[in-house]
DNA sequence: ACCTGAACACCGTTCAAGT
DNA sequence: ACCTGAACACCGTTCAAGT
């Protein structure tokens, strides 16, 4: 098959993703049809499938490709800024001052994922990179901490908070609007100081 | 109307809303049709509908009465281990103890709520009321950290900050499975620490 | 008043037929 | 190979008819 058609499938899915996502912000994953896609897209029905298994690998495709640039962005920074847990999280959520990025989208994929298991396996693995990344920038954050034996555990326990820690932040962001990520952490900060 | 008339009325429709949630449960809410719950509570479509609406009011009957009573308790509660933020949460997140409330339902009623003014009113009205509980519990807790005149604005954020962190230990138990709420809050606690 | 269940409009998906 | 659009099975909701 010739590289043409590679890019022309991979171009052609990203419109029709494109056009989706425009309407799941318009009216959520559960409110947005195929004949939106359909309408939105111009293009036909079969058009879509002979793309996309079905409205599941639809969702799937765009879950995957929401966040996954920023975290692409943040696994090749070498700014010290990112090198702490707060630094990394503030960086992280930043993306959603991105317009075409939303926290409702993304509460609703992770309830949907909770009942699919491809989307899952999609949320999982751009979570699970999240994670990685943030616990590679906190090494020395964590070698400060613990002693050598223990830096790396600390750093993998961290990383898994930060990612629950971000999971909040963007779950009360979608349901009673975005607040800046500082107050949010300072705020966290001192009501489990113990 | 006679008084047996509301007694009924209110008990055929927990009957219905406990049928619908073991098919939540079991196949979510995107997953679950009317059929299923017709199947499950042995009634016909057209009596569901005579109880609720639509689908949207059954859905936001059973995400306003499924934490409610949690919160209630934790009012009423006059236990010294309740009046620290960390203690507040811990004993609310222990709801998920109880074999028929999981996170999984209530993350995809967050997800819902987003898209649906209804459903969006209904769980605002529950972490509100949490938010409001929080707030009074911890209020000694916030009169010891600051002085007597920023104490009720101290309490104020760190109940909304206390939603935030339950609502991430709910979304991130609901996508990779429950953990103790203590290692949760002992790791935050270590990751957000200046 | 509550309930039944057939009927309607809509949605996800398929597939024979076109280019 | 990609695309069209009519067709099918299913879902939420309604409503005339029953008790």
């Amino acid at each position: 098959m010739p590289r043409v058609t590679d890019a022309y499938r991979r171009a052609r899915r990203d419109e029709i993703a494109s056009a989706a996502l425009r309407c799941l912000r318009r009216n959520g994953v559960s409110g947005t049809s195929i004949a939106d896609v359909v309408a939105e897209s111009g293009l036909s029905a079969g058009a879509i499938y002979s793309h996309f298994r079905n409205k599941a690998e639809l969702a799937a495709y765009i879950a995957g490709s929401m966040m996954t640039w920023r975290i692409e962005e943040f696994e090749e920074s070498a700014d010290p800024a990112l090198a702490t847990p707060a630094g990394g999280m503030r960086y992280l959520l930043g993306v959603f001052e991105q317009p075409d990025v939303a926290p409702e989208v993304v509460l609703q994929f992770w309830g949907e994922a909770t009942n699919d298991p491809d989307l899952h396996a999609v949320m999982a693995g751009v979570i699970g990179r999240m994670r990685t990344a943030f616990a590679a920038a906190i090494r020395p954050w964590a070698l400060e901490r613990a002693g050598a034996a223990d830096a790396e555990a600390l750093a993998g326990r961290t990383a898994s908070v930060m990612v629950a820690l971000c999971q909040g932040y963007i779950a009360n962001a979608a349901l009673f609007g975005l607040r800046p990520v500082d107050d949010y952490l300072a705020d966290a900060a001192a009501a489990l100081d113990a």
